[in-house]
DNA sequence: GTGAAAGCGCTAACAA
DNA sequence: TTGTTAGCGCTTTCAC
């Protein structure tokens, strides 16, 4: 049986005009009940699919989300798409997904690209965000965990300085002095907000030494695994690091153990996102845990709420974060602030 | 500046007809110069940004593909994702991301909203392989990793029952003769075929017990954990576990640290895929690499190659693995086959 | 409550 | 080489 592709062919088989087809097909309320299950029915029989592009064409939205992250391979973005994507799919929408690979050459192509395809917003979370992107303006946009330059965004992320203060804070209640820091990339305002939380909380002690020199670098394992090597190679070495994700918690996971360290034994380890591999890794990692599937949630609601306007409404959201410790036995304890 | 949003206020300011426009827009050769330089400059000069809606109304393509996998968190399919979206990208067309959450349901409505936005092709990863979707057979389907009912899909995996044996084979060498089975979900073929591999290998050779009953369950740390606690309480305790995908070995990993033992050394354990985590784990993963850059590269090629006509073409395509032996120390050693 | 018809922005066939 | 125009499939105003 070959589907039927126009509204035409619908109305004529149904013996109706192609207005009351479309007024079926939009659950218009003014069709009589006869006219409407014989155009139901009609439709279920000759298997018929409304052209999105058309409709699209005529009512100016496409039905269709745009997420621009700069790699969705990185678990936190992963999870950060999926819950994007879920609430995408139950209001209706689908999610076009583009990877920046950290350039904003390549993200401003992807704007490009999803401007030319009318979808009806944008989420980014920007690969340098003192960046603006041209060809914005149009459309609603929505800056997810990192900020972006120019004043049409809104802008949702984690309280990344509040995060780091907690885990410094953990960490120093458990006695530790020498602290080290491990930050992405270092042009990015959330490896700043998260350094001034724990640059702030070491100020409140008196520290014999003075702090060791910060270590930057993408947010991956092999940061994790460098940034623990120049650490641990420090004549004064640090009895406790904190990593500004999970990946590089990990990369000093493993450095660790390259090194012959005990884990927390030898060398506490602080992570941030909370991932799920952070709970299967050996040992279990303590982490800064963000709440991920508000962040998606919430930024499709964003993208999707006409704020033209309304110029009172928040323009920046931030979310509470919550610090996790696992230790080897027992459940995890979450401490919220 | 306000961007201009039609072709026709385009021509209106160039002095030129659409037709004109539509043909510098779309290179084609038979512009004069003078004009092309006109429009373009006009163009440039108002931001304009052809309409993608109207064109693929027009033209019947959206330079758009579609992507359904079961589970964008899995890192194996996060990673499949993005060499899918960069090939697409590449091409010019944007990749739409769905996820199956492992349902047909779910998956037949991600298809019907496909297909509503005229997709140029639809690359799937199904969550149950013997069940075939709705709808297909108007748009080129590639069935990807897992197999597809019905004689449309073409389809694109790797060498499981390779990867499978040879992995086995490695355990063998290395003195091996009790080795447990962990399988993803049992209705699966990739499932059965890697089962197969792990049998037939070990049907070559006398053992003296009988085999651990198989232990399935989904791709995820979980199982893996909740199998090598299975496997470990066993009086006859296996001293390698197979393990069908890289997360639940991690997990196996994982449970066998909870029970006091060495990897390798009380325990061996190989896994399946190369996810990057598989070079960071505490011990590295010894693991069968699947190609999936290429798996992703390809799937988008079969997606968008009109096989129309030309009957008779592959319809399945199978990639080589290789085993990955990553030790203690010294770089990972690569075994083709 | 229903039908007729204009038009969304674009391309391609045809005419000039 | 360039302009004119029909029409892709749909929604919605307007008339009945």
């Amino acid at each position: 049986v070959q589907a039927i592709s126009s509204i035409i062919e619908i109305a004529k088989r149904a013996g109706v005009s192609t207005g009351t087809v479309s007024r079926v097909i939009n659950g218009a309320p003014n069709v009589s009940d006869e006219l409407r299950a014989r155009v139901t029915a009609t439709i279920a029989e000759a298997q018929y699919r409304p052209n999105g592009l058309a409709r699209g064409l005529r009512n100016r939205r496409s039905k269709t989300l745009g997420l621009i992250i700069p790699d969705i391979t990185n678990p936190f973005f992963s999870e950060l798409a999926k819950s994007v994507e879920v609430e995408a799919t139950r209001r209706g929408f689908c999610l076009i997904l583009s990877n920046s690979m950290d350039s904003s050459t390549v993200e401003q192509s992807h704007v490009d690209a999803l401007l030319e395809r009318n979808v009806d917003g944008i989420i980014i979370a920007p690969a340098i965000d003192t960046v603006s992107l041209a060809g914005i303006g149009s459309v609603p946009i929505v800056a997810l965990d990192r900020h972006l330059q120019g004043e049409s965004a809104r802008f949702i992320r984690s309280d990344n300085y509040g995060g780091a203060a907690s885990a410094v804070r953990y960490l120093l209640q458990l006695g530790h002095r020498n602290i080290a820091f491990v930050g992405g990339p270092e042009r990015l305002t959330i490896t700043k907000e998260r350094y001034r939380g724990y640059v702030d909380v070491l100020a409140t002690i008196e520290t014999a030494t003075s702090l060791p020199v910060p270590w930057y670098g993408p947010f991956n394992y092999l940061t994790g695994v460098e940034a623990a090597q120049n650490f641990l190679a420090l004549v004064d070495r640090p009895t406790a690091i904190f990593a500004s994700n999970d990946q590089q918690a990990i990369g000093v996971l493993r450095a660790a153990a390259d090194a012959g360290l005990e884990v927390p034994g030898d060398l506490s380890i602080i992570g941030f996102d909370d991932i799920p591999l952070a709970q299967c890794v050996i040992p279990r990692l303590t982490t800064v845990a963000q709440a991920i599937q508000s962040l998606g949630a919430l930024s499709v609601d964003l993208a999707l709420s006409k704020s033209s306007g309304r110029a009172l409404e928040a323009k920046v959201l931030t979310l509470p974060v919550s610090l996790v410790v696992r230790e080897s036995t027992g459940p995890p304890r979450v401490m919220t602030r």
